[in-house]
DNA sequence: TGTTCATTACGACGATCGTAGTAGGATGGT
DNA sequence: ACCATCCTACTACGATCGTCGTAATGAACA
């Protein structure tokens, strides 16, 4: 996930941007970085392409669908598929924030709104 | 998961009540039920407790609690820490019913309900 | 007493994860 | 022509996961 998060805001990335990128937050070796992408291709989250003598990944699968894909499975696993129960322990988790309160309602209030119209 | 979620249920649980509920969905044998529990023990999901010959096995720590730990790292490593991405994903996935939607509302709602008083 | 049934103890195996090293090819400057 | 640098290819290693088998122990019943 992180290298996938990195590859989707850079579009396109090689595997140096990516390192440089990851090691903004940790220690981390060049070819680790490597072998991450190979394999995140081999199950088709990325694509590459040869340019010169390196390589060009892209993500394969938009950023929002694997998101969906993975909070399907914890819901599935963890919440017995019921959005009303993460949604709760979403909310009643402390560590919340007011402000990120009021940014989950104003988003919940703007689909009533385009349910209404 | 699936494991601790039968756990949680029955309160107090025995490796062959476990195995006895898995089964309802699905085949597995009796010895990797008992493996998983004791893999759960040792990492301090499961507590266990001898009685008679057999074990008995409650769970070590409260749902809501690992349902938020796992929340986090969800919403950690794939939203960004940011629990507004995580719902606005979850509000947009089609495969959310109506019902559910209303659901969801409602909870939010709640809330305000709370704050305001 | 002996057999059967439930249960545990222990080990195992292939897959995958996260991490990395080493070797070797290509590139570019001097 | 040569060396440093960048990049890939390949391999590896310990940990964990999900799965299970076999052997041993214990209880209970005929």
């Amino acid at each position: 996930m992180e290298v996938l998060q990195h590859v989707w805001a850079l579009g396109t990335a090689s595997v140096s941007e990516v390192h440089e990128r990851v090691l903004q937050s940790r220690e981390v070796a060049y070819t680790t970085v490597m072998t991450v992408m190979k394999k995140l291709a081999s199950k088709g989250y990325l694509t590459f392409e040869k340019e010169g003598n390196a390589y060009i990944y892209r993500a394969a699968q938009p950023q929002e669908t694997v998101r969906q894909d993975l909070l399907q499975g914890l819901m599935d696993k963890v919440f017995a598929g019921s959005p009303r129960a993460l949604i709760q322990t979403l909310v009643r988790d402390e560590s919340l924030s007011p402000t990120e309160l009021d940014d989950i309602r104003q988003i919940v209030e703007s689909i009533r709104r385009e349910d209404d119209a």
